[in-house]
DNA sequence: CTGTTAGCGCATTCAT
DNA sequence: ATGAATGCGCTAACAG
């Protein structure tokens, strides 16, 4: 493979110049520059990226840690962090942190193979986070609280979401609220958990722990445990359920039971994933701003990368969609 | 930031030593090796993987090109390629080729700074995909025929899965049968649309072109394509959409116009996407094998990278998924 | 406008 | 077992 270096020699000039024509600076002539380019191509010269990043120590990309590349796909918040940073002009790349330890992830996270990382990664430990992250070398985390020098942490006011979808149930008259959530270990669900049980007690509603069920995060989850609560024989007014797939899943246990949603129980999911507004009865449910999550963290990025001095923590806000799955309780 | 020089100095080592040490070569004894990790340690010292990389000419790790990061996800396709990518200890980033020329995906080709590349993105030029694809560079397609000697192509049979979706319906007694499909420059739509060609030629039913309708590979483009259809007032039997998103949006156009779905009039889709197991009826559609795409894409790569010879195309075949919305013709 | 030169940070060959 | 020296391919400061 041909180098700078027998581009130079093919045109007859030295390789700075050969380098200044190819990076098109003004400095070099017209006709030299042709020559430089002539004789590029005829050498299908390609210039090592590599060199060239190392020699500049500057990548010009930002890394988007995902812990499965091969998702269900957080694809708004992608779009967000696209959007920005190619309009920075800078490029990203997605990897993926399947391995952990020998993940793809931790090897960009910890090489200098990139300018910046956003990270979206459970398995990604706090540990590595915290030792990847140094100044000049900006992180920002979006799942996870975490509190270090060099961190940054945007996320979803899911406390205020869960709020908000008890309250829509509450407002269409139901009082008996279950509430069908994800893993005790996620912070989300914590938060939503928080969220569902602040708004029972502003409206003085009795909580009952025998309708709070913890599952995981996924259709068979919440098919599982919705399950379960119809096995108990008595049923809630209303469920809010942790997130979409686990609504989806309870929708089906419903539905082989002869179960109608919303007329006999109304449902609330969280998320507002895109299979939200496809299923019987299109799904109401809590919405994120994913776009705004991704775009405000690469903006946070740049603003580290021009040294500029921000906060460590932000905070957006959720917004409910009302769709089919929740009405007025029959009196 | 520091180096391994500083790493070497705080050892009190020289840097070929630091380097062997913390390569884990065995020709360091376990003394200076614990010594070196310890600095290493207390510098919090992380290699420059891009130094590294240029030293070797070897990154270890292959790109996958995706026209958008943000999707729609080819799951399937894409945990194909990161199992086997993984299982053959090298690292796997996605990028977008957004942007066309200025793309991240373009830089990546071009500038050597993976091993190998995949591509399924419809805005990579040929030229280009050509121009960078090098013995020694290798490049599979897997959304065109392009030939070339360093471009290796896998593919779906699109016809055959055209023929199959086509002879599902005749079989169930309809013999009116319209073709809604994609973008006529599409290949995969030119293939699928030989495929139905085939099957009413093998059954000997005839060919209307009144219809056949092209129009956009999405969700919208299904919609108006089918809105057309029913404006012109003779309904086909059945209908053959391009792919499963198109099939849906003319589900929404029936639903519309209280047109049932398949007692009126049977469809059937390609792809088989997440959402058509959800929405109602559940979609017929044809199953691509993506799994083993992604994973022979990459397979093939490793093969290249070992210098062995194998061939330029490669096509894997696709499977009928029989749900509800295809149903016997009433007589 | 063009050439000379010195690294970027690391892996590795060749001595010792 | 360890060290000194070289160069991967490129950019940029400096000199001319």
């Amino acid at each position: 493979m041909a180098t700078i270096k027998d581009v130079a020699k093919l045109a007859g000039v030295a390789v700075s110049t050969a380098s200044y024509a190819l990076n098109n600076s003004k400095r070099i002539s017209t006709a030299t520059k042709e020559r430089v380019e002539e004789a590029a191509r005829q050498l299908n010269y390609k210039k090592n990226g590599i060199a060239s990043d190392l020699k500049r120590t500057k990548t010009n990309t930002i890394a988007l840690i995902l812990s499965d590349l091969s998702g269900p796909y957080y694809s708004e918040l992608i779009k967000g962090v696209q959007d920005v940073t190619t309009a920075n002009g800078f490029d990203l790349i997605a990897c993926s942190s399947i391995g952990d330890q020998q993940s793809t992830a931790v090897k960009f996270l910890k090489e200098k193979r990139v300018d910046g990382a956003i990270i979206l990664a459970h398995n990604i430990s706090d540990a590595i986070t915290i030792e990847s992250a140094q100044a000049g070398f900006p992180v920002i985390v979006l799942d996870r609280d975490l509190i270090d020098e060099n961190v940054y942490h945007v996320e979803v006011d899911n406390t205020e979401g869960g709020f908000i979808a008890t309250e829509c149930l509450i407002k269409h008259g139901h009082e008996n609220i279950a509430y069908i959530g994800g893993p005790s270990a996620s912070l989300d669900n914590q938060k939503r958990f928080d969220g569902y049980k602040q708004a029972l007690e502003q409206y003085q509603l009795p909580s009952h722990s025998k309708w709070n069920s913890i599952g995981y995060f996924t259709k068979e989850g919440g098919y599982k445990a919705t399950k379960l609560l119809i096995a108990q024989g008595e049923l809630p007014d209303a469920i809010f359920y942790g997130n979409d797939e686990m609504a989806i899943g309870g929708l089906q246990a419903f539905q082989e039971k002869n179960i109608r949603i919303p007329e006999d129980i109304s449902i609330i999911g969280f998320d507002d994933i895109q299979l939200a507004e496809y299923v019987h009865p299109p799904l109401t449910t809590i919405k994120q701003p994913k776009y705004e999550v991704g775009a405000l963290a690469v903006h946070l990025i740049f603003q580290l990368l021009e040294g500029k001095n921000i906060n460590s923590h932000y905070k957006l806000s959720t917004e409910l969609i009302e769709r089919k799955s929740v009405m007025l309780k029959k009196q």
